[in-house]
DNA sequence: AATCGATGAGAAAACGTTTTCTCATATTGA
DNA sequence: TCAATATGAGAAAACGTTTTCTCATCGATT
């Protein structure tokens, strides 16, 4: 067998064309199961092709085509706690069409941002999605009037654009809801800072479940505030809750930690549910974390999939679209599922 | 001005020639100083350029060049925990040079692995990066013989390949040489299961700096298991430690939280140091933790450089490069830095 | 036996660059 | 004034595909 390899070292279509003994338009449409050719030739095309091993040059293909089967995901969630959930459902989603993902950590630079974006475009990507922490605040980048598709995730998203976020009001009522289902009657919602839209959100959600007078604590996304939270709760007099749902899981670490150190039992005494089960953390408290699930990896999923269509020029509806949370029962609330 | 855009919608180098009544060659040799031709001519066509916004198609520029400037990174790092900094690094290494980063999260799968690898080598990276959670390990999916360069970082590499990793017997003596220095004299190495490589390491170099009969407890890498190795030393009734060089900063966790419940005062009555600097956690520690980090992000950067080095065919020495680990001063070792 | 349609396969253009080669003109030296 | 050289700029090929067009052959229909 005399496969002379092109220059570049790789198999290229004109070395399976000489090695098949037909011209490379033969092939291509041999391979692409295009134009018309006797079934015998086809195959045996094929045939060879998977034994010297060709594979279409993607860059060859895409300039063609002018697309490129790559998109490109803008994040400045340095710690990834939002990001790898979202990643990992868009990854997942798009490999099955062959699209790669580009990551781009711009942290909050809008010089970086502009670099990264710029970088993308020059490599043609189909589309772009922006991702972040939080679905008020933008990323430090502008991409409007791009000449790709761009989609939101977890991040506020340009007029106009096609966003996804989490339905922060539903979660909250899920959580409200299911410690008045485990039997707890007074009720406090400890969270991060009132400036944040989904705090706001919840917060309204709790009130609605829980009765307009359950008692709202704003304060910041840490453990400590967590603990000072139930320092003051203890030491104010007042009528102590039994039931506590935390704006996030580090929140209710913190929370459930001063409970112990008081002697305060939990799930017995008081129930405590968490948000966003971040697992590493829900895992390892004592006792594991009930919480609310975010379904990071489906949003990114369906973030994925959008992108992939209004790449391909599908239409799509413009707005904010909210996908629903979802419970995650471990044994920090008690009465575990069917126990009650 | 009749600037006629190209099908596409993009600004070709056939609009630039066109608007600069020139002839594209003339073009691609202003923009890239190659060839002969008047200054004058450069700079207006540079000058055009910029003014109709003209960027060369990265896809068609590579066809030729048969580079991409893109390189893939393969990860089986869910938490994103390693995967996150190191990416980071790269990233921020290779900005510089255009290189955009495509990430693939390949769990524990190979069949994706193969499918992530195949798509990356069809889109022509120039190299991989393959990163993990641990030395010993490699990913479920086989690297050698690829006709792009491949390092590895953080994980097992092939042989006579390029692999970084962090030296872990340097940074567990720097973990135990700091609590002799705060005074310490009753040390212990609470750490994580026996077979992994760098556990071994850890405690030899742990063993060597501490004396030979300092006590090493192996266990698991979670929170729960510092906590139960406190109260094994606790109840065992032998020699308390002073000091505590913990396997991870869970663990670290774990027993600062057994220690409080036992009324003994951290850093007051022991010191405790862990190992990562994981930060969100580190911070979040009551005291905060004195720990050793692993300078993923550095590690990254040079497993970037590396790996665009071996692009470019520059030659390099292949075996394993451990990095310095250093330390990270906050309070659960006390004699923070000047005091003592 | 002449024409028609169907079938199989190749030639060539196209995608957007870069690079090498060629050529015309301008400048220099005698 | 003529040749030799330097300079500026364009033509064309190349990269690896896909797609459209053309053409030759063959069997079937009159």
């Amino acid at each position: 067998m005399t496969t002379q390899r092109a220059r570049s070292g790789r198999v290229t279509i004109h070395d399976l064309a000489r090695e098949s003994g037909v011209s490379v338009s033969t092939v291509s449409k041999a391979l692409n199961d295009n134009g018309r050719m006797a079934a015998e030739t086809r195959a045996r095309i094929k045939r060879i092709a998977a034994e010297i091993g060709f594979r279409p040059n993607a860059l060859a293909r895409g300039l063609l085509s002018s697309r490129s089967f790559t998109i490109g995901l803008l994040t400045n969630d340095t710690y990834g706690r939002f990001t790898l959930p979202v990643m990992a459902g868009i990854s997942e989603a798009l490999v099955d069409h062959g699209v790669s993902v580009f990551l781009c950590a711009i942290e909050d630079d809008p010089a970086l941002g502009k670099v990264h974006v710029d970088a993308m475009l020059d490599k043609q990507v189909d589309g772009i999605i922006a991702t972040g922490k939080r679905i008020d605040r933008s990323l430090p980048v502008d991409l409007a009037g791009l000449p790709v598709p761009v989609v939101y995730a977890f991040t506020a998203g340009a007029p106009e654009s096609v966003t996804f976020t989490a339905d922060d009001a539903q979660g909250a009522a899920l959580a409200t809801a299911w410690l008045k289902k485990i039997g707890r009657r007074s009720l406090v919602h400890i969270t991060g800072p009132e400036d944040f839209v989904s705090v706001g959100e919840r917060a309204s959600a709790f009130a609605r479940e829980a009765g307009g007078n359950a008692p709202v604590l704003y304060g910041i996304w840490s453990e400590s505030w967590g603990h000072r939270a139930i320092a003051d709760l203890w030491s104010a007099g007042g009528r102590l809750p039994d039931g506590i749902f935390c704006g996030n899981d580090q929140i209710a670490r913190g929370v459930i930690d001063a409970l112990r150190e008081r002697g305060v039992r939990v799930p017995d005494d008081v129930s405590v549910i968490g948000f966003d089960n971040w697992e590493i953390l829900a895992e390892q408290t004592r006792p594991p974390l009930t919480t609310i699930d975010m379904n990071l990896k489906e949003l990114g999923r369906e973030a994925g999939l959008m992108v992939l269509a209004l790449a391909e020029g599908r239409p799509a509806e413009p707005g904010l679209r909210k996908l629903p949370c979802k419970l995650v029962v471990r044994q920090s609330c008690g009465g575990a599922g069917t126990a009650e």
